[in-house]
DNA sequence: GTGAAAGCGCTAACAT
DNA sequence: ATGTTAGCGCTTTCAC
């Protein structure tokens, strides 16, 4: 089966190969008479552009690289997803690149890709949205750019995110507004940027409410489920245990259902949990958990609607674009005992 | 920045361009010493070869597909890390086509992808894998293709398998050899293959061990964790009720231990839950599951592996691999107590 | 509004 | 073992 080209077609409807181009690029200066012409043969001879030989002529590649932490999880599935709406409703396609973020030679090997790929431009999820170096090859190479869920603010460099230290904020708010005084929270990762804009939201909401910070209600997690249940165990064991514990994800929170369970203390009756990101398994655990729900798909999708602006040298209407956090409210939580 | 091309090392290298062209493809006829010398003006000029361009004239793309349902999980995350191990280190880029597998113009629009990207080759993971007319329009453009977890074995279509029926039959062996005779199984969703292969698994090891086969222990599911709340709460008020229920997936599994939570049912003293698949979940709830881990990284390698064989026109040593399951005991299964 | 010519960066086929 | 020539399928440039 012989590939039909831009020659076949533009023989078929009697025009010049330009003319072809010029259809199948969307350019001005076609009648519409010889536009319609041109589809007809496009559709009758089942044309399909080439791709590469597009690329090769036009120094693009209409490639879109993904670029993510390798030890991923539901996250990236959801940027993914959101990703790849876009970018094939634009003919553009997607290529994924996890790479290990703590691996020392991070930029040169993805620089490797870059050239080889030709990528059109590049989709950046944390923690590579914040980092320099890989942002200072990229701007060197001209490669658009556009970060997911960065926590630094920078110039010409454009970002979609969501306001972490409101949602934990509008958590504890819940918490506070059920009557929960005695309210502990579980960090994350210290690494990890998110860590610090959720502990930002608890202390913010807590002092507000003229709770005092509490040195005992906060405890040092890294997003583990162990770790949770290292610091549930902690917890549960103080002298005057917290009545609602709030942890900066959901898999640490699962790890405090566990030990809350193995202990026979009955959430949310006696004890409130609460966690972060609408992982999956925040459903399928028993109480299912009340959580945050990060809108990552919506976030995808706008970064790449941006992404194939700035590729196509369309003016973007806005450098940064936040999309809110939504509280989900399930099982783990529930008013405050008076006691 | 301009363009490092290959007349610019064939000029630095003082030889022709095919010569470089031969290094770069590893061809034979190559004296060493000019290898070497071409190398060393590859690394001082820091000469990237343009994929478009290589693609164009040797109608290649470096490019590999992986189509997979659109409503995916952990199943695909894990594929994906496999494939894509093996494509980058043999110089191909992945890219991602979720497609939604109930879609009527699946064919259609994935031809269109076909014909844009290019690709070199495909890999199809279920329930794509056994798609006729998806594999005949494949076969009809001699695009190479890999299957994997396909249940039919076609002829010409290699395929990288786990063993459904060999998984349950082993996770029914291990129940059945602590002690269980009143064990349950709640099955799939009908439409999936893997429902059939995992209860064919629980028959064959029940009427091995001489244990009748019972109408009321054989509950239908869908894979979703509402199923397997419901089908759990028949199973528990049963006159005679199950000591272990086998749940096709970890989702229903979880379902059966929140209904067991709920009616205060202890899991694994007075019931044993059993789930497949080894989804992230099934570690996070309380009690942890015994469940079936798939070799799903594994299994994409090797049909990664075997793709790039056939794209490279090498001979496959066989057409059909098959990676062991994989039984992991958790908290959720104990002896049968004795009555 | 349309077309002709040149060339993107590389490899295939055929020399030598 | 190495080089020459042509051309992959398209876009760019510039002409009409």
């Amino acid at each position: 089966m012989k590939r039909i080209t831009i020659n076949d077609v533009a023989r078929h409807a009697g025009v010049s190969k330009k003319t072809i181009s010029r259809v199948l690029n969307a350019e001005p200066n076609v009648s519409s008479d010889t536009r319609k012409k041109v589809e007809k043969s496009f559709a009758e001879l089942g044309y399909r552009p080439n791709l590469q030989a597009r690329g090769l002529a036009s120094s693009q590649s209409f490639l879109i690289g993904l670029l993510y932490p390798s030890q991923s999880n539901s996250y990236v599935s959801n940027i993914q997803k959101g990703a790849l709406e876009r970018s094939r409703a634009e003919g553009f396609h997607l290529v994924i690149y996890p790479e290990d973020h703590e691996n020392e030679n991070l930029v040169n090997n993805f620089e490797t890709n870059l050239n080889s790929a030709n990528l059109d431009g590049i989709i950046l999820t944390p923690p590579f949205s914040d980092m320099t170096g890989l942002l200072n090859v990229l701007k060197k190479r001209e490669i658009p750019v556009v970060r997911v869920g960065a926590l630094s603010v920078l110039d010409q460099v454009p970002s979609v995110i969501s306001n972490d230290v409101e949602a934990s904020y509008d958590m504890c708010r819940y918490l506070i507004s059920i009557g929960h005084h005695k309210i502990a929270i579980i960090k994350g990762h210290l690494d990890h940027g998110a860590t610090e804009q959720r502990f930002k939201g608890y202390k913010k909401a807590l002092k507000e409410a003229g709770i005092p910070i509490l040195e005992q209600y906060i405890q040092q997690g890294n997003f583990s489920f162990e770790s949770g249940e290292d610091c549930a165990r902690r917890l549960l064991s103080l002298p005057s245990p917290p009545s609602a514990i709030f942890a900066s994800n959901d898999y640490m929170a699962a790890g405090i259902v566990k030990v809350a369970n193995q202990k026979g203390i009955s959430i949310p009756h006696d004890l409130t949990v609460t966690g972060f990101d609408n992982a999956p398994a925040s459903r399928y655990i028993w109480p299912s958990l009340t959580t945050i729900k990060q809108p990552i798909t919506e976030m995808a999708i706008e970064a790449t609607r941006m992404l194939i602006r700035i590729i196509r040298k369309k003016p973007l209407e806005s450098l940064s674009i936040t999309i809110k956090n939504e509280l989900i409210v399930r099982e783990s939580s529930a008013p405050a005992k008076n006691k």
